[in-house]
DNA sequence: TAGATTGTTAATCGATTAACAATC
DNA sequence: TAGATTGTTAATCGATTAACAATC
């Protein structure tokens, strides 16, 4: 529909590209904590564990920051990654479902180094309100619109069981989240123009139990 | 190397395939509670969030369980993904890093009902060995082998902090482990053979990020 | 200049999808 | 038989990779 400018940075980077970007980010940081300064590309794709020519041709999306003979300034790089990805700002989240998962959520250290901030914890059930967790107090679900719209909240993450799941997807959407990290075990639908990403444990668990019988059965056919 | 029999069901599932089989099985798995004996790959791909184009594909891997004109048989199918996947069987599972998510893990239920048994807790802070979580010892990290062996553990956990889990991991491989889900937060190096597979809550979250983001600058644009 | 390393090309590989013949 | 739905084909799309020209 609108013509794009082709003043600002290339757009269209593809998913496979954006899903490793975290991954350079999270690299560079590493090499900057040992001291270094610059790194070549073989370097760096060491460090995240991907072939170089992935590597480059993944930062080719974003642009040249690189200088020919000599490789990458990491400081550069790493500000350059992480304004493509957006976590020069903070962006605010909510967590839904506080048990045991959400527990773990909410007190995961890397939320706040990375990027993010956790506004809100919000909870179903009645006896787990006015508890804190990781110094934020948690509230009533019935509170999710209000504060979406105070904070201006785009991502949601859900950490109820899967038969709650898809009320607060719902919930969550029409409060105006445009972004959902699901740990529920179950499919949510959501209307097009929101972005799901799912962690499921038991799924992670089965694609590694297939590959560890497959192993089993060359070996059978081998011995 | 080995000439593969042809008597055995076809090999060489396609990773992304496999990758949605656990999916395909929960979904039936729902459709079964709902009393549903039979469906379409239509029915289906919907509850798992497919279109059944690639759900038939995804299925004609593993061999031909429909029946033209009718559809699937619930059960039958789920079995018959059950035994590709090999969740017929339990898997012994042994958990290393006992903090916020690794007690969510040990807690999570989907482990028994999917086809894995958590046979051991470790840590490597005395503070926490004889502590019981949801009804396992955690034991000193030093009794991996002995457990790995003992149980012929394949598949372990790591949810230590970032800089622990290289040397777990090590350890691991060591003992005989040959599938690895890692929850910390650092890219594993591991011998060819052993598989890994990583879940990062960052990651995750910087990917959403990235998409609200360029969601915002196409409105911008627009408007 | 010579050596090193990027950024890009082009070939290859794997995954997705629509369409439809096979067949219940 | 007529209608429904699978399993498969083939076209398309997107991702990976090696190779190398550009260039510091």
């Amino acid at each position: 529909m609108t013509a794009r400018s082709s003043a600002e940075s290339a757009r269209d980077v593809p998913e496979a590209t954006v899903a490793r970007l975290p991954v350079y980010l999270r690299a560079l940081a590493t090499l900057a904590d040992e001291g270094t300064s610059t790194c070549s590309s073989e370097d760096l794709a060491a460090a995240a564990g991907v072939n170089s020519s992935k590597l480059r041709k993944d930062l080719s999306y974003l642009g040249s920051y690189g200088t020919r003979g000599v490789g990458y300034d990491v400081d550069y790089l790493r500000y350059q990654i992480a304004r493509e990805i957006g976590v020069t700002q903070d962006w605010p989240v909510v967590i839904v479902g506080i048990g045991n998962l959400g527990h773990a959520l909410a007190n995961f250290s890397g939320f706040r180094s990375r990027g993010f901030r956790v506004v809100a914890l919000l909870d179903a059930d009645r006896d787990r309100h006015g508890e804190q967790v990781a110094g934020v107090d948690v509230r009533p679900f019935s509170d999710l619109e209000q504060i979406v719209t105070e904070h201006g909240v785009a991502i949601g993450v859900i950490s109820t069981p899967a038969q709650a799941a898809q009320d607060v997807a719902d919930r969550m959407v029409a409060s105006g989240v445009t972004s959902i990290l699901n740990f529920a075990p179950t499919v949510l639908q959501v209307p097009s123009g929101v972005d799901v990403r799912k962690v499921d444990l038991s799924i992670e668990l089965q694609i590694l139990a297939y590959h560890v019988q497959r192993k089993a059965q060359a070996e059978a056919e081998a011995g």
